[in-house]
DNA sequence: CTTGTGTTCAACCATAGGGTTGAGGACAAG
DNA sequence: CTTGTCCTCAACCCTATGGTTGAACACAAG
């Protein structure tokens, strides 16, 4: 449903059974029947659970007979890895330069906030 | 309202409007209103978004004057790095181990599923 | 074909989420 | 105190989501 791929694969994983049934495929395949054991929820929930991982690109389906294993897929790890580290880093940097700016900022400059509260009306 | 830290912070993260957010904060603090700037949806909304983030423990909020300054905090994002690396890798590894187990495997033994379809009823 | 197993589809229910508008609280400045 | 700015709270709407039950589809096997 979501139309980014970031936001199904973080949507897909803050769900606390999603991100089990993921830890255990990274043990091995698994069926429907197989992955709804431990849970205390139908089969059918947790076949939802597996369409929004495999929507969200982190499960692939096969076909064995009747059943439906669901494969784990590394790929889109390494969609959100790389934006948290991108982000990660970009704010640890500014936290590190924090301590500089801080140092030779005097009180009447605020470098964050360009825009200082106007008489009144302030447009735009 | 998720329970776990996990949970919260990757459902913050699935709104893209936040994830948004939480890249313009690596680049300076801002103030509700600057964040909701850009944005065509109003002020509360933002506030919203805002409280989920710091519910998260994305973003700290401190006080100056009538304004509340949004913070981003990078604590959190080590959590996150951890889970994701830790499945990630340990489906790399079984991906790599594969090949192995494939090779020396007859078709009659099936590591992955020691349920086999019984005759019928099968209990337990 | 009939039965049985594994899985999904469909309809439904309850709750959570993101959005809105409107009121109100916290401060700064007249 | 009154006004104005920044922000949040409350109530409400609508859709998404996780769960259920019941039916149906896909195969395997009698």
């Amino acid at each position: 449903m979501a139309a980014d791929p970031l936001s199904r694969v973080f949507s897909a994983l803050a769900d606390p059974t999603r991100r089990d049934m993921v830890a255990r495929l990274t043990v091995s395949d698994a069926t429907v029947n197989e992955l709804a054991e431990p849970y205390d929820v139908t089969v059918q929930a947790v076949s939802k659970h597996l369409k929004v991982l495999a929507d969200a690109g982190l499960v692939s389906r096969t076909r064995q007979a009747q059943r439906r294993p669901a494969h784990l897929e590394t790929e889109v790890f390494d969609l959100m890895t790389k934006w948290i580290e991108r982000y990660q880093r970009r704010a640890e940097e500014r936290y590190r330069r924090l301590d500089d700016v801080l140092a030779s900022m005097p009180d009447d400059v605020e470098p964050t906030a360009p825009r200082q509260p106007p008489k009144t009306g302030a447009g735009t």
